[in-house]
DNA sequence: GATGAATGAGCATTCATTCAT
DNA sequence: CATGAATGAATGCTCATTCAT
């Protein structure tokens, strides 16, 4: 497991620990707010002070630097995500298809709610060092892998049909942000409609 | 008002003109490099200046601003996919078909040749300027607009199977782009590997 | 909207709003002097940096721009003109021949000592930003309006004669500012000689 | 005499030399407006190419610096000044009254046409170099001491009454300046009603 | 945890002016 | 006259971050 930033201040009173967990969420929501309207690099510490309401010097009590931020804003947005694959009742679902089918609902689901977050992480990722790049990378290769598990028990069990598992794991998987990054150009669509035809879109790929 | 780089520069003499678009193409194509590499906003005109050798104040002879540095890198991207696009021999294809494969298969060509550049495309169309973000997310529209004038057509002749026309078109328009932002994933496709395995993805969408 | 300098420090403790005012004051007379030297445009702020010891970017904790300090050194020049103008000794004066030669007196007095400052107000105003100008050509008009007020006053208590109230207050109020604008060519004069001439010649203007 | 800049050339033959002073008039034409409306040091020489249509480094065959310029602008407004008082119709004037407020008059109508100009005189004679500020200076002084002596003539002819000549002179001329430099507040004035209002005060000071 | 002050590094951009052809 | 290019010197201002109390 990957040490979180922070985790050095564990060993406090619980009670110390709650109020820090507390304000560093509280920066960590502004925080995003502020990078998805201005991008990363666009925004200040001190608007972040101002937005957060900490002076900027106090601000360095609860993160260890604007990096940081970054880091832990793109864990908040990547968690619900990573929570979505490996929660129990989806693992546990038999059928193949069924199964692709809810995770890629309840993904376009979230991601319609946050396409703006998600929209951040991509396009901030660059901006991440080096060593927490890697982290959010390896998760999100994490959610490509599930898929590629799932797909290719769906060929075994004769249910799905493609060439390459790996390569349509990595095809679905982007797909699923179609209308995060794309919502600029196709706003025109419900919440259900759009899940409805991206699922079928998506589904269609592997049917069949 | 503002007026288009290099638009009050045409009443100059040709010969000055050729000059001058050469020293813009070098700053171009340097700072293109720079982005890719560290973004645009950590990139600096200082280090622009060294990269083309052009004097950090002789820089602005060329170029109004930074700002427009980041445009023109953008126009220098997507005019060859605007190019593709309107190209005389594939408008005049008489199959839908072989019209939309052939410019998936150009597209993704494209692409795979120049990921970096799209990538950065997609990840600082954030830090341009509004008026400028405007023309190019236009540009792009288009190109959707196109797809989804091929897909009506297909649609008429019934060689063509899909429930909405602009969400369709956006998808693979969408989708052309897998490579350019999911490299960090899949790098281990050929050329052609690629090419194939997506434009069959991407064309089994509407081919029933 | 701009905010008046100084008013969303206002909720701070009061003694780090003292300290907070000493240096702005320190900040302000170290740039007064200079640009009496040097002109506004032609002074840097290293170079207040360097007269005031204040670092040149501590100095944006206490002044906004450089742009505020002209406008501060502005309002430092001119309050205690208006003091003066609104003086209750001054005010109460029930003969208007009086209490106008008080003023005259008063603020002919000021004018010799501070007539570098009070030349620098008239040659750089047009330096300061709009909204600031207006303030203090609102304050500059207010004095103006006192004078009138005081001479209206006299010719009704048949004390004063002139043609045109507005008129004449501006040409008493302009008079008032005769060595200061014309130092360089007037220097041999003491300052009781030059307050007496002055005084007498323009009382002399709505007096008979 | 003070070396007229630019007088080296005059050896040029007459025609290029007249083709000289009409670009140079141009030059300063066009200078004078931008700096009336930004002031001196915010104008740049790029700005008076442009607005001369003489390109920035061919600007330089004309005029020796910026500096230069603003010499040049001064003296073309100074000039028509210095004529009126030397004008031989007026110095026959044997009424010294009558020559005074004719002096008056002229000055005050050029002074109305002109009052932004004479404003720009005062506010940037700072920026002036010292050597072109002394000749300035020189001929403002002139004019005063011009006004000193006809006050002295009319004292000995007994129509004058004064305590100080030279004081008064200086109070004269200062007074002539009232609407250039107090436009800003007193706009709703004719030229005539001015000119009346003004004359009829400064006349006053020195009659009775 | 608040607060006054500092600090190292740098930012994009501009200026007047000159030179060589 | 025009023009491509250079140059020395700043400009106002900002940044993330730290320190000491």
């Amino acid at each position: 497991m990957v040490k979180k930033p922070g985790s050095e201040r564990e060993s406090k009173p619980k009670k110390s620990r709650n109020l820090f967990q507390k304000r560093q969420m509280q920066i960590i929501q502004k925080a995003t707010k502020l990078f998805m309207k201005k991008g990363y690099a666009q925004t200040t510490m001190r608007e972040i002070s101002k937005a957060t309401g900490i002076d900027l010097r106090n601000l360095y009590y609860f993160i260890k630097s604007k990096d940081e931020i970054l880091y832990l804003v793109c864990q908040v947005i990547h968690t619900p995500m990573m929570e979505i694959i490996n929660r129990q009742s989806i693992m546990e679902i038999e059928n193949p298809v069924t199964q692709l089918q809810t995770i890629f609902e309840e993904l376009i689901d979230f991601g319609y709610d946050c396409n703006q977050e998600l929209l951040l992480m991509y396009r901030e990722s660059k901006s991440l060092s080096k060593r927490w790049r890697k982290i959010i990378f390896h998760q999100e290769s994490l959610l490509v892998s599930r898929i590629e598990e799932i797909l290719k028990r769906g060929k075994e069990k004769k249910v799905f049909q493609f060439e390459d598992a790996s390569f349509t794991a990595n095809f679905l998987v982007y797909g699923l942000s179609l209308h995060p990054l794309r919502s600029w150009n196709m706003n025109d669509y419900t919440k259900d409609e759009l899940k409805n035809l991206l699922v079928k879109n998506l589904m269609s790929t592997v049917l069949d």
